[in-house]
This record gives structure tokens, C-alpha cells and sequence, in this order.
DNA sequence: TGTATTTGACCCTA
DNA sequence: TAGGGTCAAATACA
């Protein structure tokens, strides 16, 4: 009963959240499209910047909205879906076909999961991995490697991660996709959003247990907008955000360990967890060599 | 013998 | 239908 209610009040609280953040976005929007009216009248000057901002400030209430969303368990409470049939059970359905059982436990990625992406020399991360798959992706030269957190049945944890040479295999391109949660117990009073790894004097092997040590996000790691995602070409979207850092095993001891920066591997799964600090999720940073404003905001159509 | 990895098949999305 | 993500049987390893 109590749970049931102060799973009823947080959802609103979700629910109100979201809300919020969507009206501040329109609002954002409006404004802009007020703005885009007057373009032609305006020194460009006094337009420019302006629209930028309010650009900024429509992606940002997006982000945090979807941020808000961006775990199964808040969209389930939300939706009051939870024991409704999945879409893919009512598509089965209704589509009558016959086929044999499906696998049980099937889900595809389209999930509102977390998803961030980092390049290391080492794929070493403090988490302990298990690998469930490796495909050879198309236009790419390197095998994608496919991890699952170890404690996926144990503790339930839903976090996975890609893993991909780059193009002239220096490194890692990581895409970490859902968060952990099988550390919770363990480590409550750690931050969210840090990633944490034990010394380098211990990557023998890839599996790791609780880390030994956490560090939050430095100002001085480089946060980039890029649009290169794993494959290393064709560009697919200008909300991906990258760190990058030449090599795990030179942030041992005190050196910050953490390498998240929220954002998105692809624009399908723009999702920034309600637990990431304001850093990686609400202060969204654009690289205007990759993220172009005045392309976006020539919509052609909106005069 | 238990656990992790490999790999082909299955299944979903665009 | 192609490409990509996941499953699960087979295999390897400690």
C-alpha cells in the first residue's frame, strides 16, 4: 500500500517534472519561431545569438524531459502500462501470424536507456562485463563487441555496453547503453554519474568487481559534440557527445577515472538518465566546429 | 564442474 | 530486405 502510494506520488512528481519541462520548451520555441519571423528585418547580430540561445534552451527542456523518462521503470509507472501487453506482444497479436515461440527475454534497443559513448586504449571501466555477442558492422573495419553487466539476472542491472576498435584500432570507442544498478547496494553514497575503475596495476584481466576508487567528472576532460559515431563515418547525429582520453591506465591513483559525458550514441536513444549531474546532463555544450546553429536554424520552410 | 566466450541463428527496426 | 542487437548452444578455460 505505502509503496503503491509513494510509487503514485513520485510518478507525478515525474509526471509534473516532465511537464514543466516540455511548457519551458515550447515556450523556448515560440520564441524562436518569433524570432526566425523577424530574421530578414534583423542585423544579424542581434539575431544570431539570440536563436542559439533559445535553440540551446529547446534542446536542453527536451533533454531533461527525456532525461526525466529515461528509465523503463518511471515510463512504465507513467504509462500504467506495466502489465499491459508490450508493443511487440500486441504487434504479434494482432498480426496472427503463426510461428514458433519467440526466445523469451527478447528485447531490441530501443529502450529510453542511457546512452553515452567513450574512446579508451583500455576497455577497462571498473564494472564487471560479460560478452553475449560480436557482429561485424557494415562499413566498419573492426568487430563490435556486445557486454552485458554481469549481474544482469542476479541484480537485474540493464546496463550493456558496445565495444569497437576505431578505424585505425588505437582505440576504443565505448558505448555505454542503461546504467548500473547492481552496484547500489554497495555504493549509495557514490554520485551518480561517476564512473569509477580500479588501478591500472590490475587489467590483467577485463573483469572487474566493485572499483576501487571514484572521481567525479574533471572540467579540463574534453567534452566534445561530435557527429562521428562508432563506425567512424556517416554522421547520423549532432546530439552524440564524446570524452575522450588517451588512456585509462594514465588516470590511476588519484587521477579522475571518470569518463561519461551524457549524451547519445545515436538519435534514437537521446536519453540522459534522471541521475546524471548537472555536468553530463543539463549543461549541454555544443562544438561549434561540429554543431552548426545557422544550418539548423535555416529551416527553409518556417518564414 | 562452473563460468566465460564464441558464433550462428533469430528477431526487430528502418 | 539489410543491418544490427540479442539469444543460446557449443566450446574453452580455470
Amino acid at each position: 500500500m505505502d509503496s503503491h502510494d509513494h510509487d503514485q506520488g513520485s510518478s507525478w512528481q515525474v509526471m509534473n517534472m516532465v511537464i514543466r519541462e516540455l511548457l519551458k520548451g515550447q515556450d523556448s520555441a515560440t520564441r524562436l519561431q518569433a524570432l526566425l519571423q523577424l530574421k530578414e528585418t534583423l542585423p544579424p547580430e542581434n539575431y544570431s545569438g539570440p536563436a542559439k540561445d533559445l535553440l540551446v534552451e529547446v534542446l536542453g527542456s527536451f533533454s531533461r524531459a527525456i532525461s526525466v523518462l529515461g528509465t523503463e521503470t518511471t515510463a512504465e509507472a507513467l504509462l500504467g502500462h506495466a502489465n499491459l501487453p508490450s508493443f511487440d506482444e500486441q504487434k504479434s497479436e494482432s498480426s496472427m501470424k503463426i510461428r514458433p515461440p519467440r526466445r523469451s527475454g527478447y528485447r531490441r534497443r530501443s529502450h529510453p536507456y542511457t546512452c553515452r559513448t567513450v574512446y579508451a586504449k583500455d576497455i577497462e571501466d571498473g564494472y564487471t562485463w560479460r560478452k553475449y555477442g560480436q557482429k561485424i558492422i557494415y562499413g566498419t573495419t573492426h568487430q563490435r563487441s556486445y557486454f552485458r553487466c554481469t549481474h544482469k539476472f542476479d541484480r537485474e542491472c540493464q546496463a550493456t555496453r558496445q565495444v569497437q576498435k576505431t578505424e585505425d584500432a588505437s582505440m576504443f570507442a565505448i558505448t555505454y547503453m542503461g546504467e548500473h544498478t547492481c552496484m547500489d547496494a554497495t555504493k549509495s553514497a557514490a554520485a551518480p554519474c561517476i564512473i569509477s575503475f580500479k588501478t591500472a596495476g590490475d587489467t590483467a584481466n577485463t573483469q572487474r568487481e566493485a572499483p576501487l576508487f571514484s572521481a567525479p567528472l574533471l572540467p579540463s576532460m574534453k567534452l566534445e559534440c561530435d557527429e562521428e559515431v562508432l563506425s567512424g563515418h556517416s554522421p547520423r547525429s549532432a546530439s552524440s557527445e564524446f570524452l575522450v582520453f588517451p588512456d585509462l591506465s594514465d588516470l590511476k591513483g588519484s587521477a579522475p577515472a571518470a569518463l561519461f559525458a551524457g549524451g547519445a550514441s545515436d538519435q534514437y536513444d537521446v536519453t540522459s538518465s534522471i541521475n546524471q549531474s548537472p555536468t553530463s546532463c543539463l549543461d549541454m555544450e555544443f562544438d561549434p566546429e561540429t554543431f552548426i546553429f545557422d544550418d539548423m536554424l535555416d529551416f527553409g520552410g518556417i518564414n
